[in-house]
DNA sequence: CACATATTGATAATCATTTTCAATAAGAGT
DNA sequence: ACTCTTATTGAAAATGATTATCAATATGTG
């Protein structure tokens, strides 16, 4: 036995379902809270970080606190993000083949890699 | 008048100069302690979010906290981030033209964006 | 020198996140 | 369905980084 499903799994992987934007572990708890599931506030960190590392849920650092977004398991993804209303799209990576000769001319090896552009959004410009 | 001059503003200026590689503010206060300098914690934060602001400084968040170095004045650079170790090195950074293209293909202005590669230095590796 | 005020520093306050640990519940085996 | 092992939960406390407070200090201008 190793993993188990729990409610609050799977209303956590629900109500990630139904943000579409990036949202942190707070603001998702009080989501859930608002929508009358109540689920221990450890609990949301403990899946949100789950989902992370299991590479279900990319993450992203905006002012100070981590956000979490469900994607596809085809691994993480890169961000367009808009400052005013944290509305959120993927864009293409930078290519791996780049990324690997830059980290080859100095010896280093590649073990992750963050690319975030902020702006303003259609409708908040 | 409006900026004056402080030996807390020179000692924290020179211990930058005298770290080459990102530094916590913690681990500056710290440094700076061992050095004979004693110097407030929170004057430790506000010189380095001062700097930070004024462009005189980078910052890379890591692990939860808020690294910072000294940097030319023509601008923010990229990294490439020894997880292990610290050691730092500058990249050169995606063409402002490819960020460009790709926000407007969104409707996005472009405000800033950070990109950081992280993985192991020749002595770590 | 005097004065207005930028700056400092010790401490308390915030805030996000993690840990603790006893209580609960999933699910494998019977 | 019943038991038993243990993954999981949750409330509260702990942690850790960063920021706010505010009286005391020090800077530089007149």
């Amino acid at each position: 036995m190793v993993q188990r499903q729990t409610r609050q799994k799977d209303a956590i992987r629900e109500a990630l379902r139904e943000n579409d934007e990036f949202i942190s572990a707070q603001d998702l708890h009080r989501w859930l809270e608002e929508h009358g599931t109540h689920i221990g506030l450890a609990t949301v960190y403990r899946q949100l970080n789950a989902l992370a590392d299991a590479g279900l849920a990319d993450t992203i650092r905006l002012d100070g606190q981590q956000l979490f977004r469900l994607c596809g398991d085809d691994g993480h993804h890169h961000h367009l993000v808009c400052v005013r209303c944290g509305r959120t799209v993927e864009i293409e990576p930078p290519s791996e083949s780049w990324l690997r000769g830059i980290a080859d001319a100095h010896g280093f090896t590649v073990e992750s890699h963050t690319l975030e552009v902020f702006g303003l959004c259609p409708d908040c410009r």
